[in-house]
DNA sequence: GTAGGGTTAG
């Protein structure tokens, strides 16, 4: 709105002087407004733009037509492009391109190809825009045979020398996970320019372990030796490159030190925000998410996509109560409304921090936005809903009409159901699940054999493992081994859990330890217990929860000697566990509790509440003698 | 004077 006044003197002439102006070169004039249009994606400008070319008689000119119809499609109406496409005469190549790419720029990529056919068929030739378009299109989709299809046809027509078009046909290979096609064509290339050195490094980024390394610095290097600087979009596939260790974590602050001192030389518009984002990102993902603070505050324009960086960063880093006074400081200080990843970022902290009232503000938020239909979303809703332990609302999100559920659905209810001790729920929905036609992956099976192990369905359990490996072609991963040494374990059937480790396709790791210590534990079994945790450290010497169980383990067979031993060793290996805690929210505030926890100023009142209870579930005092429980 | 290619939050 605010854009349209200075528009509006441009389109209403009025003056005799505008009216000569106009005279001048109108059509010259139109072109101009129309490209406005286009750069503000304003479709009341676009609107004014077309009734000036009616009434001037201007429908059949060809330059004003293709900008009509790319500016139709930026502001999201690619239904009026093609009006204006079928209103014209002759309909040449730079019209077609402009139709198709319309279609592209809003997602509807079937449309693309069907207007593509047809333009075959009308014996229109295509040429090398076209092939890049179709590159994007093939890409988007992960279409790798059609992609395919569509370098044939640039080798075919000659195009292929186009450096549009290789760069076109790099990406598209990149997207369809074939980053070795793009490094032959990459190697083929007569000529190269900065955007293929950067569809490479982008597409390295996007395939390998993640990780700076020899090959990518090579690159790099090489980009520069052939004389171009990195730029922007160079940096932000780096930028995803740097994780994990401090050795690595250099690298990051070594990238973010080139674009201070080059952030003058960025030149597409909207970069700062766009490297402040993947800045953001990179220190969070490095657990510098204080860092990623100071980028985000030092920034002098934000937008949701910023914001939603943000948030993320503390949601990763377990700052929940930061990300959620971020998630209000946006809205009301910068009036951005959340979009849908957003919303996604902060039902994840309403398992726990939020609770189920921040998590029923959220679904009703979305449902008012009209993004509830969004298959992550309604996931994350029903994640939510179980780990808040309502799982009726779970349901009724899962089981509403307008939802399109997907396998994540499915999985995320099931272990819902596994969670909250509801194994035969869990089991009947796997059930609909098979009978339905959809079929299981890794993960549903993970959830529903741990929900069978809560609930003591060992049978079914069994049932479940062997049609899943032998009718559905499902790969008896480590995770699902351990969830059935979990179950059986669990069940007393400690010998059986044994066995099944020694035949398992695969080593143990160590969740299939864990789970046999857990079970022998839970039964008394101390040769089978000493035996899982010998395997178990022998595993993980790094990781202090299983000393800290072990020497418990020790301590409670008064084994003392043991237990200095453990203690000793950590000592050694500077090893320390962070401990663990519960929380509970009442009236829209979360209290956090420790093993052991003075902190709280209700204290004294909750001990003595919890000893009443232990002596009620002991069966020593009866409820009429437990009056303050009322 | 028309149309195309690298990126961003889960």
């Amino acid at each position: 709105m605010i854009l349209l006044s200075p528009f509006k003197a441009f389109v209403f002439i009025t003056s005799p002087y505008h009216r000569s102006a106009a005279l001048i070169s109108p059509s010259r004039n139109l072109l101009h407004l129309l490209q406005l249009s286009i750069a503000h994606s304003s479709l009341d400008l676009t609107h004014q733009c077309h009734s000036r070319i009616l009434s001037l008689g201007f429908s059949q000119n060809p330059f004003l037509a293709t900008k009509l119809i790319t500016a139709y499609a930026v502001c999201g109406f690619p239904t009026e492009s093609q009006l204006v496409f079928n209103s014209l005469e002759h309909k040449s190549v730079h019209l077609w391109n402009s139709l198709i790419n319309g279609y592209v720029k809003n997602q509807t990529y079937g449309e693309a190809f069907r207007l593509f056919c047809q333009m075959c068929c009308s014996g229109v030739f295509l040429d090398d825009y076209t092939l890049s378009t179709l590159c994007k299109v093939c890409g988007e989709m992960g279409d790798l045979n059609t992609g395919k299809l569509i370098h044939g046809k640039s080798v075919a027509t000659g195009f292929v020398i186009d450096i549009v078009v290789t760069n076109s046909l790099m990406s598209m290979y990149c997207k369809c996970g074939e980053f070795r096609e793009c490094l032959k064509l990459f190697g083929e290339m007569p000529e190269r320019n900065a955007t293929s050195w950067n569809v490479v490094i982008a597409g390295y980024a996007d395939s390998g372990d993640r990780n700076f390394n020899k090959e990518i610095i090579r690159f790099v290097k090489d980009m520069q030796i052939e004389g171009f600087k990195p730029n922007g979009y160079t940096v932000s596939s780096l930028l995803l490159l740097c994780n994990d260790t401090t050795e690595k974590m250099d690298y990051g602050r070594e990238l973010h030190g080139f674009l201070v001192r080059n952030e003058l030389s960025w030149g597409f518009a909207g970069s700062d925000i766009h490297l402040g984002c993947c800045l953001i990102d990179m220190y969070s993902r490095n657990n510098k998410v204080d860092v990623g603070k100071r980028v985000f505050d030092l920034m002098k324009r934000r937008n949701v996509y910023v914001w939603t960086a943000m948030i993320n960063g503390y949601v990763q880093n377990g700052v929940l109560k930061e990300a959620l006074v971020l998630f209000y400081e946006m809205q009301v200080k910068d009036g951005i409304e959340p979009n849908r990843v957003s919303l996604l970022s902060v039902l994840s902290t309403c398992g726990s921090l939020a609770g189920l009232t921040g998590g029923k503000q959220i679904h009703g938020y979305a449902i008012r936005k009209k993004l509830n239909h969004d298959v992550s979303l309604g996931n994350a809703l029903i994640d939510m809903y179980s780990k808040c332990g309502n799982l009726n609302y779970a349901r009724r999100v899962f089981e509403d009409r307008s939802f399109c559920r997907d396998a994540i659905s499915w999985s995320s209810l099931i272990s819902g159901y596994g969670l909250h001790g509801m194994g035969e729920e869990a089991v009947c929905l796997y059930d609909r699940m098979l009978q339905k036609g959809n079929k299981p992956d890794t993960i549903t099976v993970v959830g529903v054999l741990s929900a069978c192990g809560r609930s003591g369905l060992v049978d079914e359990g069994l049932r479940i493992y062997n049609s899943a490996i032998s009718e559905y072609g499902i790969k008896p991963t480590v995770e699902i081994c351990s969830c059935l040494v979990d179950m059986l374990g669990r069940s007393g059937k400690l010998g059986l859990a044994l066995d099944f480790i020694k035949t398992m396709p695969m080593e143990p790791g160590p969740s299939v330890w864990g789970a046999l210590v857990s079970a022998s534990i839970q039964h008394g079994n101390l040769e089978m217990q000493d035996l899982a945790y010998k395997f178990l450290i022998r595993l993980e010497p790094e990781n202090p929860s299983n000393y800290v169980s072990l020497s418990n383990l020790h301590a409670f067979s008064r084994r003392w000697h043991d237990v200095a031993k453990v203690r000793k060793i950590m000592k050694e290996r500077g090893l320390r566990k962070t401990p663990g805690c519960s929380w509970i929210s009442i009236n829209n505030s979360t209290h956090c509790f420790y093993a052991a926890d003075k902190a709280h100023p209700c204290s004294n009142s909750i001990y003595e509440m919890l000893d009443g209870l232990i002596l009620l579930m002991k069966g020593t005092v009866h409820p009429p003698d437990f009056q303050f429980m009322t």
